[in-house]
DNA sequence: CCGTTTTCTTGAACCTGTCAAGAAAACACT
DNA sequence: AGTGTTTTCTTGACAGGTTCAAGAAAACGG
């Protein structure tokens, strides 16, 4: 668990400027993993109630363009932020609930990244995206999606 | 390349209904791979220029839903169609343009199938997913995104 | 402390995709 | 073929997440 030290010197050591929005944004990143733009604007404004949305894109944008966090977005979803970075864990999604949980990777380090067949593609990162049900829906399966 | 009779035999096949708009729907993809739905759209409204974009969408969520095509839409991206179905590749999408092209699975069958740690999730598929710039993007890159 | 640069606020717009009601078309059966 | 039922298409409005734009405010370097 980072404390505001930690976020403001991850701030300034990738050459971001140092504001409330952006301190309290990563705050609620780190403390909430996976959670979407909406729920990160409410946890933002418990501490800074008059922060603009726009306010929270920018600095997701701008902590996602430092690799400071990471952005995730499956199929179907809308956009979701983490912190973990550079570890090369997968995703497990939900189909039913979207709900999103970690998975270490299997293979080791780069595992999937040598593709077959490169296309001709610079290719820098792989992803994997596992999809399924989580425990709660594969127990009591809800009755729509027919 | 399908002709019209083998598409109206793949709708009756799948319990569909064989209708103008899905046919053409149908021929789109076949011909277009990794169309958005918009230039889908547009590709049906050369052969048919009434069709309305309900109708196209639609069409694309009932030939989804027989498995007759796939819905793919990689993270910041909009929903994309492919007739490529049941042969489980991956797909290489440039971070400049979003231009997708096909990758054949390097391992196998179901290669990434096998979470280490499923977490407690019942998995049904894997998906992967290359990042990368494609040959003209990284041959001359465009100066924005900078 | 001041000036410059970046970021935040405010407010509106955009785009993909969906919802709903009625008209039209496709299929099954005779 | 003709008819009736069911599904699908047209039309039009709507929704949610995200982005755009202009000016005010805040952060940083000296």
């Amino acid at each position: 668990m980072a404390a505001a030290l930690d976020f403001q010197q991850m701030l300034r050591g990738a050459g971001l400027r140092v504001t409330r929005p952006r301190m309290a944004v990563l705050g609620a990143v780190f403390a909430h993993a996976h959670a979407d733009t909406d729920s990160i604007i409410g946890v933002v404004r418990r501490e800074l109630p008059e922060v603009s949305h726009q306010a929270v894109y920018d600095s997701l944008h701008a902590l996602t363009a430092a690799r400071l966090v990471r952005r995730i977005q499956p199929a179907g979803s809308v956009a979701r932020y983490e912190s973990r970075v550079g570890d090369n864990h997968h995703h497990v999604v939900c189909r039913s609930c979207g709900d999103i949980a970690d998975v270490d990777c299997a293979v080791g380090e780069a595992p999937c990244l040598t593709a077959s067949d490169d296309r001709g593609y610079s290719i820098d990162e792989a992803e994997v995206n596992y999809w399924g049900l989580c425990p709660a829906c594969s127990a009591g399966p809800v009755p729509d999606r027919a």
